[in-house]
RNA sequence: GGGAACGUAGCUCAAUUGGCAGAGCAAGCGACUCUUAAUCGUUUGGUUGUGGGUUCGAGUCCCACCGUUCCCA
């Protein structure tokens, strides 16, 4: 087809990779004015919510002379012939940008037609910077009347829809930048985040605890029952575990001396994702010496209580349209109560653990192979028949000292721990005990814990040595507290997902092609090169597996069916 | 790990029993000095997640795979 393709004269484009090259070209078209498309630097004299806020009770169609400078994202533009109206989007909210062809071509007399460039050269999504006066329009709208504008940004690519906004929640995961440009509750979700944690700093600073770093790379993952992440450093030659928690570090600086000290930071557990799980979370652990789990417990109700007061100035919070009211103080109940309550069955006064598993069947409990002691099975009963039950802030006290292996026995109840967690809308959301001091009592609980380990047990702790010396040179009296923050950000946020609560949550690759793969017959190596770069050499694959990849019609497929997770493999640096 | 649902244009969504893949917004072009989901005219834009299968014919039915969401463990 010969049909004329004037080069000046833009084809029609609405899929994204014309959209593209429209705002590629426009770049270009900037750059022959003389100007920059992606400026350097911009003062602003105000943000937008500032304006609307002292400007609130300026009438309509009046105009103050004060001068004003202001940048964001251009969110919308309406367009006249020689009259625009802009919307522009700072942090702190938005306002109008009454743009009229002759104020600014009076003003910009070094650009020659300036409006006119600014209407064809400009889209939504470009960050603006303007200068101006202020005028409430005739129609009541707030607008910065503009004498002068930059391109700060030419934006490439198309915002999504204006109404409906961003709603594809794998895209608003994956891309969170462009679910923050366009919902601002997102924006306010972070904004409250950065306050809690703020407020939770402030709270123990003004007590006088200390927040000192521990490693995040660990040669024992301890503190917790959870898999690990492992890394390996390469020069030291020696594999490195993730954190699971804080404790065993903190514990240390305890033993150091420090009487107060605190720790706000990520954990990393090799677990599954859900709307309470994200492998990378953020947790508090606080440790105060010379005080037991009930001085945690003030410490709990009171930090919590007082950081909701603070940054959401009540401590009644709706919550997924429950009312939690955080006024201290809360519930305080023990597992054997209110597993009582529950259940009907009092596991206190069973002494032999198959009466007790008997009873419980009967109450409608099921009861896992791995669960062989009374103290487990209160666990379970718990979990299955109280844990989702615990709306209202509740503190549950004194758990089996089989599921708390770091815990000080309780003072007086044999076979329990001076422990509670705190329950909100069902969901654990702080873990505290008196902490065991007893360094003889501690190697014997965590030589139990190896041998699960050893016994396959995957989420049981390792011994960590050194730890236990340090107990050894003597550890005070002590009281430890550890809180989820991101569910905590969750309560007070109204979040139903903690993936709304964290700003880049782990998502699955979207799979990545094969793009070649040979095979050495004689090792019986498969090695396989990806397109992102990455070789992997599969191990013991047999020649017929080779042959199939090789005639198959989707060799992706194939692969994910019949080789990866099948063979072991070694990874190319 | 098990179950259910979903995946169509840049975004939000349609498409009857298996029968021509459509709309709004966004985008391109034109008009317009008070719009605010601007309006009016006009023009574009699709490998229906991927690979197979059934069929005269597949967005739709079947199988596998990828990803997401929710529930359960």
């Amino acid at each position: 087809m010969a049909e004329d393709k004037s080069p000046n004269k833009p084809q029609s484009a609405s899929n994204l990779a014309e959209i593209r090259a429209t705002r590629i070209e426009k770049v270009a078209q900037i750059k022959e004015l003389g100007l920059n498309p992606y400026a350097y630097k911009w003062e602003s004299s105000h943000h937008a919510a500032e304006l609307q806020e002292k400007y609130a009770d300026l009438a309509n169609g009046e105009e103050v002379e004060d001068q004003v400078a202001i940048a964001g994202r251009i969110i919308a533009r309406r367009v006249f012939g020689k009259l625009a109206f802009f919307e522009l989007q700072d942090e702190t909210g938005k306002i109008q940008l009454y743009l009229e062809k002759k104020k600014i071509n009076n003003t910009m007399l070094d650009l020659v037609g300036a409006f006119n460039h600014l209407k064809k050269l400009s889209d939504t999504g470009d960050i603006l910077g303007v200068k101006g006066t202020i005028k409430r329009t005739e129609k009541g709208e707030l607008s910065v009347y503009v004498s002068e504008f930059q391109i700060l940004t030419k934006s490439l690519l198309p915002l999504p829809d204006k109404w409906h906004g961003l709603t594809d929640t794998e895209k608003r995961y994956r891309q969170r930048y462009v679910d923050l440009i366009v919902n601002p509750q997102v924006r306010q979700t972070f904004r409250i985040r950065a306050k809690i944690t703020a407020a939770i700093r402030r709270y123990l600073e003004t007590r006088d605890f200390l927040e000192i770093e521990t490693p995040v790379l660990q040669s024992e993952a301890g503190g917790a029952d959870a898999r690990p992440f492992i890394t390996y450093h390469n020069t030291l030659e020696m594999d490195l575990y993730l954190r699971i928690a804080t404790e065993l570090y903190l514990k240390r600086l305890i033993v150091g001396g420090f009487e107060k000290v605190f720790e706000l930071g990520r954990i990393f557990r090799n677990e599954g994702v859900s709307t309470r799980h994200n492998p990378e979370f953020t947790m508090i652990e606080v440790y105060q010496a010379y005080a037991d789990y009930h001085d945690m417990m003030a410490l709990t109700e009171n930090l919590i209580s007082n950081v909701a007061q603070e940054v959401l100035g009540t401590t009644k919070v709706n919550y997924q349209g429950d009312e939690i009211d955080l006024t201290p103080p809360w519930r305080r109940v023990t597992m054997h109560e209110v597993v009582q309550d529950a259940t009907g069955v009092d596991f206190a006064q069973f002494s032999d653990f198959d009466s007790a598993k008997t009873a419980a069947k009967d109450a409608g409990i099921e009861v896992p192979s791995d669960c062989q002691t009374i103290g487990k099975l209160l666990n379970e009963a718990f979990e299955q028949k109280v844990e989702t039950t615990l709306i209202q802030p509740t503190f549950v006290l004194d758990y089996p000292v089989e599921i708390s292996p770091l815990a000080k026995p309780h003072r007086d109840k044999p076979g329990l721990v001076e422990r509670f967690e705190v329950f909100m809308v069902g969901r654990e959301t702080a873990n505290s005990f008196s902490e065991l001091t007893d360094p003889l009592d501690q190697r014997q609980r965590l030589e139990a814990q190896a041998a699960k380990k050893a016994a396959g047990d995957l989420e049981a702790q390792d011994i960590d040595e050194d730890f236990l010396a340090a107990l050894e040179y003597g550890m005070p009296p002590t009281g430890g507290l550890g809180i989820g923050i991101d569910r905590l950000v969750m309560l007070l946020t109204d979040s139903a997902s903690i993936r709304d609560v964290i700003a880049f949550p782990l998502l699955k690759n979207q799979s990545t092609a094969i793009k070649s793969f040979d095979y050495d017959a004689e090792q019986q190596i498969l090695r396989i090169v990806f397109g992102n770069g990455s070789i992997y050499k599969y191990l013991d694959v047999p020649q017929s597996i080779y042959k199939e990849l090789k005639e198959t019609s989707s060799v992706g497929q194939y692969f994910n069916s019949q080789i990866r997770d099948k063979f072991g493999f070694d990874r190319e640096v």
